[in-house]
DNA sequence: GCTGGTTACATTGTGTACAATGCAAAGGCT
DNA sequence: AGCCTTTGCATTGTACACAATGTAACCAGC
């Protein structure tokens, strides 16, 4: 009788207007997409109020929204004063792409092993949709798409942690990627994930990971980490400067 | 308004406490002092209304708790249904320990090369008050600041992405620990941890990442996982456990 | 003219009232 | 008697109002 058919998809950034429940997902969807395509640049301030006006919401929803991208490290989160699009200098992206060449080699194993016959298709299904989004030239969803072939195969891999850790990466290195992509050629090359998807379909553990982890090199050599945006960094550094840490200039 | 009696036994570690501001993580710390300790069981229900009450705060804040909470995965948010402890099966604890376990090797191999020596020193006091914590016989303080050694050890490994991740992964072991853990003789233990520091003291990587796993083999050899698999933790929600009954629920 | 403090404003933090939703029990129908 | 519908209650979701805090401009003093 009761149907309890719950739409608790993803954040399917479509399905505006079901007036409960998914509202924050709407404007959480259409902060982060702002900030991908940079239609709002690094630093800039997400007031509560204006938000909640372009919304038409109240700051109770802006707020949430806001609390889950600061939680997944697109927005920063200032105690009283604010929010603002982050901006993660050349060491923190470093990092972060450490971090996400470590758990994308640990999906990668599990996929070839985990990976069922309509997961393999529905990968396929997202390279597609992938090629047609950069052949109609749109950066910021093909950027999005590239990343939601990777949480596909997240799920693939069937490991719900390394999934929702991955979710974070690629939220954090899709504005990276938005920030200090040089050349916005060939992004994430739709072949190479294509290769990737061969070699798990073979259950070839050890192409598929090396597969992976050049396709983490090619995305890696897109990116200009050495130093040509010095006003960024600098802007970055004043804006990271916390009460507590007092780790100042801890360049390395 | 009126202090409400204050059910806290301990005075959490909040140093700047600015007075306001920080009232969230009062109430997020102590909810989660309850889960560890198994004041409150899995299924518990979290009304958020009977916790600003108890907390003497607005719900605003009791949700803010339970928000951050189950982001990292130690509460359950259902929508239009309120929150309940989370009680993660078997299989889940086998992921998210296979998680842990790359992560830490990872943070071990970066401790090795980043540890500046005050970090050593304070890596050493928290074995030492670990230890204290043991003597006194205090599980659920124990079980924490096994914990806390190992986000201290990340610190000084020196990636922030990988220290936010162990923090999620940190507290979903430990409500694993606190639900799966047979026999209370051993928990962490600390001389582990103190070889742990030998090794990356001395800056040898191969014997740290060694001892450290080993150090998760132990960790795992404690739980039982095998046998009493709760199916599903909706179903186990469903399952009205009697508060204080953790053993095995034998329905298999 | 510059530096220091004070005051006014803007924005965030918190509490609370109201609306919407889900759950449960009671009553009627087959 | 059993099942379905309906109605009432309890809880969560949202909006708004007030309080606290940070920022900036202005004025006084050096």
């Amino acid at each position: 009788m009761n149907e309890q058919l719950q739409p608790l998809k993803k954040q399917t950034r479509e399905g505006k207007s079901t007036r409960s429940g998914t509202q924050d997902d709407v404007v959480y969807a259409h902060i982060f997409d702002a900030i991908l395509e940079q239609r709002l640049a690094p630093g800039t301030k997400l007031s509560e109020e204006a938000l909640g006006e372009i919304f038409g919401v109240s700051r109770t929803i802006i707020r949430r929204a806001l609390s889950r991208l600061a939680h997944e490290g697109v927005v920063l989160l200032r105690p009283n004063r604010g929010a603002v699009v982050a901006s993660p200098g050349a060491e923190e992206a470093r990092q972060i792409f450490y971090v996400r060449r470590m758990i994308e080699r640990a999906i990668t194993e599990l996929a070839c092993k985990n990976a069922k016959p309509e997961q393999i298709v529905a990968l396929r299904q997202m390279v597609i949709d992938e090629r047609d989004c950069f052949a109609r030239g749109d950066r910021g969803m093909g950027i999005r798409l590239s990343g939601e072939f990777h949480l596909k195969l997240a799920e693939a891999a069937g490991n719900l942690t390394l999934l929702g850790f991955l979710r974070s990466l690629i939220s954090q290195t899709s504005l990276i990627i938005a920030l200090y992509e040089s050349n916005s050629r060939t992004h994430c090359s739709d072949a190479e994930h294509d290769q990737v998807i061969d070699a798990i379909e073979a259950g070839n553990v050890e192409v598929a990971v090396d597969l992976m982890m050049r396709h983490m090199d090619s995305v890696d050599a897109k990116l200009n980490l050495d130093g040509e945006t010095a006003s960024d960094d600098l802007h970055a550094v004043f804006s990271h400067l916390l009460p507590g840490s007092k780790k100042k200039a801890a360049s390395r």
